[in-house]
DNA sequence: GGTAAAAATGTAAGCGCTTACATTCTAGCT
DNA sequence: AGCTAGAATGTAAGCGCTTACATTTTTACC
């Protein structure tokens, strides 16, 4: 039986011969290299268009050894705080004449016997977010001297990879001082996800906020960063009788886990507890209450996990750090009156 | 000056060295593929796992025309939409053992003057979302045999490109039912996305239901399925006096600018206008009032996108049409009293 | 018109793999 | 021991490009 038609995929060799070239001349035509004299580019141009030619973006890779491509690891797909990133990090790389790859771990982690099938074979280098990667694998990369990044993550020591991430403690702290400072509030719980490192230093700054503060109510809680989780602890709190005045969660989801355990339980917020969270993102203006977060600048964090990346590669230099900034947002889940919206 | 340590990569010449065997032999051990002593097969990952190696993704796409990639077209990396669909993407298409490869349009359209970056190079199949390939392109790629579906568009005439829907439609029908059966309204209003096929479907289930009720009040905003955009519209109508009964916005972040509109102008959902609203994603049920709206079966229309995909890639077949059904979500923006909360 | 430098184009050697085919080895026979 | 089928392994030809280098053509100038 004869193979259905197999659709001939066009080659370089077939835009030269029609174009009545060799191949290096297309091939410099088609990426501006090398000087082609008008006429003859123009020739190929019509070749191209007339044979619908589409050059074969691994052979172009092995070839040049370069991808133009920038992988980026995730450890899953969810979210808005996801969505924000990726559109940070697409439009810097668009600009720059990349594409972005993505890769998510999906829980999984990485290491040297579960390799990454992102490499030196389909990108020139690697955003990694947050911690997909075990450290010796993460280590060998670097070895290799492949270029990566690191988003919200510091890297494993001696490691100089670098990295880009929020003032977590310092939002957090700046959060607290309004809870403390402003509404007077003691009994403050924490509500963080247990081994992610922006919790862990959301954590610090509510700690260090409490010391300063002489507090010594302290309570935390492992809300895993995700809204059931969240909803669970505070129930398991509030069934304990266990009522602070205010619950700091360490980001919107669990914030809104928090409240929902609350007003489930026939509690007001912020009345009787009140809650406030970090990111800004989940439309969180618009819950009822409003919630009290931090903002922080997700997007610009993609852009600048690009922006760094897209250095390296091309200069083999970066900072090792990059910090961007918080913002306090109130609006009524802490308690304090309607000012504006927080638009 | 030395150019500074280029870290050699390691490549299937070396560990063929170090193993004392050809590289055929590794080849055939990495890839499962021929007969192998065990003895030598271990030998072989030994190596790998002493050198570090990693096969080299181009090569070896180049050598097999496999990539196990499949590529995934968006026109914007944005909103919980997308994150639902890539999640369900993304779950099918690892267990095949396919890793998913994105990339946004960011709105452009793209032709064949300006066309795609994935394309046999680098992946085995396409997944397209929406409008952001132009047809004649899309009809090109498909005569050249690559495999693709579509999510959310009817391919065009005469291209049997596997497609991928909801029921919009039938939803958008069950839920004017709702509006006009249930609740009586009659002067109720839709706030659609002008070009966006899902949005034309809802439109035309708006229609039928009006006109199965013999109403002949009919106004039709053109939201862009965006909040801003929404909630501009619906200002507009609100100044000039145009006040319907309700409001059936064909997303829900349409529905969030229509209520955040009605609320700023003094008047209350729902008593004075209903509002509802389509997908089911936004965590609309935490929204003051929880919002009444159609889910759609986001996850599952990933899902069942990649599992086309992926049969068509491996025989050839697959099916011309998947049309997923919605379901009606009641909860309170429509006027319904309390009942559940949707969860 | 002749010559040399510059410009334009062509030739061919890989890039790191897979795989068809060739070769060598092993084991089971006679 | 000698022979052979089958298993194990090796050899080498690409896959579709880029690019260093070789060759040819053009241009500019004497």
């Amino acid at each position: 039986m004869p193979k259905s038609r197999e659709p001939q995929r066009v080659r370089i060799e077939d835009v030269a011969e029609w174009a009545g070239v060799s191949i290096a001349t297309v091939s410099r035509v088609l990426n501006k290299t090398g000087r082609v004299t008008e006429e003859t580019a123009e020739l190929v141009r019509e070749a191209v268009e007339e044979l619908g030619y589409v050059p074969h973006a691994a052979a172009r890779g092995l070839a040049s050894r370069k991808t133009n491509t920038l992988g980026i690891i995730f450890p899953e797909i969810a979210g808005l705080f996801f969505s924000a990133l990726l559109r940070g990090i697409e439009a810097y790389v668009a600009e720059n004449g990349y594409q972005p790859l993505l890769y998510s771990t999906q829980g999984k982690k990485l290491s040297r016997h579960n390799p990454l099938p992102l490499n030196e074979g389909n990108c020139d280098g690697l955003i990694i977010f947050t911690d997909s990667l075990d450290e010796s694998y993460l280590r060998q990369l670097h070895e290799r001297g492949f270029p990566m990044v690191i988003l919200h993550r510091t890297p494993p020591e001696g490691v100089n990879i670098p990295c880009i991430t929020f003032e977590n403690k310092q939002g957090a702290r700046q959060m607290m001082e309004h809870l403390l400072g402003v509404h007077g509030y003691r009994r403050i719980a924490f509500l963080g996800a247990e081994g992610v490192e922006d919790s862990t230093w959301r954590e610090l700054g509510y700690r260090e906020a409490l010391a300063a503060y002489d507090v010594s109510f302290g309570l935390i809680g492992n809300g895993k960063f995700l809204e059931p989780a969240a909803r669970h602890v505070v129930q398991g709190w509030l069934a304990d009788g266990i009522v602070p005045e205010a619950i700091f969660a360490a980001d919107d989801e669990s914030a809104r886990g928090a409240i929902a355990a609350i007003q489930e339980s026939g509690r007001t917020v912020p009345q009787e507890i009140a809650v406030v969270g970090f990111d800004d993102t989940l439309l969180a203006q618009y819950w009822s209450p409003p919630l009290t977060t931090v903002r922080a600048p997700i997007e610009e964090a993609g852009r600048a996990a690009a922006a760094q990346l897209i250095r390296l590669i091309r200069t083999g230099q970066a900072d090792p750090l990059t910090l961007l900034p918080t913002e306090l947002i109130i609006r009524r889940s802490c308690g304090c009156p309607v000012r504006n919206s927080g638009r």
